[in-house]
DNA sequence: TGACATACCTTGAACTGGTAGGTATGTTGC
DNA sequence: GCAACATACCTACCAGTTCAAGGTATGTCA
């Protein structure tokens, strides 16, 4: 049975990349480790995962790729640019509402949505 | 446009109810307004996210319904069961995992692996 | 009588992650 | 020279899930 549907992981590899590459451009190859070590060993994705991702996020014109020739392999780079850039940001904020969301209910508390404080 | 498709969505439903019925019997409707309320207005799940979801839960034998009349209308009542207090037990962890990791490369440091502290 | 809240339900579409497979090059050990 | 391995890319298919939209029916209130 090829292909079970693990929760809580919808939009996470997107999410994951775009941040990473934030930072600096990286290469596939480079992400799937890259994502290991940055998580804590938390969360792991395979190539299988990460190319298609990739593939996807280049055509919506949030990354520019750039394929070089090093060692005589080639490696496909890639690098955030605004539209990208701005994609992150809104995910940043679903994420920040939806992890307090879920938080609220896990530990009990009643809530108080975001820019609605009045402290 | 019908079924967009939210990142970070998958799995929250099931976990935001599970979790909900582990403190008392509940029927749909109600669950509807209590996940509203109880993420402070984060996450909000229409009836035809919950009653699917329901369902599928009550088939997999993690809740047992039972009907009841309450005013002249039909009220189905959800109760957690062993099977679905394990199941919530389960996403409990994963949601904590993935949490965490997500937010280790949020917040840029690098992680320590849930499990593998060592102060 | 009409409007609205309550309360249940199903269908279809769209998306997305995961597994499994496949290609090709460089490096290392025997 | 050759097997094994790490590097580095890729795609096709499956399965599961959320969501919007629509549909039914009863009670209440103006």
């Amino acid at each position: 049975m090829p292909g079970s549907n693990p929760p809580f992981m919808s939009g996470v590899p997107e999410f994951l990349i775009l941040q990473l590459l934030e930072r600096r451009s990286m290469y596939g190859y480079e992400l799937v480790r890259a994502i290991r070590e940055a998580t804590g060993d938390n969360i792991s994705l395979g190539e299988g995962v990460i190319y298609p991702v990739l593939h996807t996020l280049e055509r919506a014109g949030a990354l520019k790729a750039e394929s070089r020739l090093v060692n005589g392999r080639r490696r496909v780079y890639y690098r955030l640019v605004a539209r990208g850039r701005q994609r992150l940001k809104g995910l940043k904020e679903r994420w920040g509402r939806i992890r307090e969301g879920v938080d609220n209910v896990l530990t009990n508390a009643t809530a108080v949505p975001v820019g609605h404080r009045h402290d």
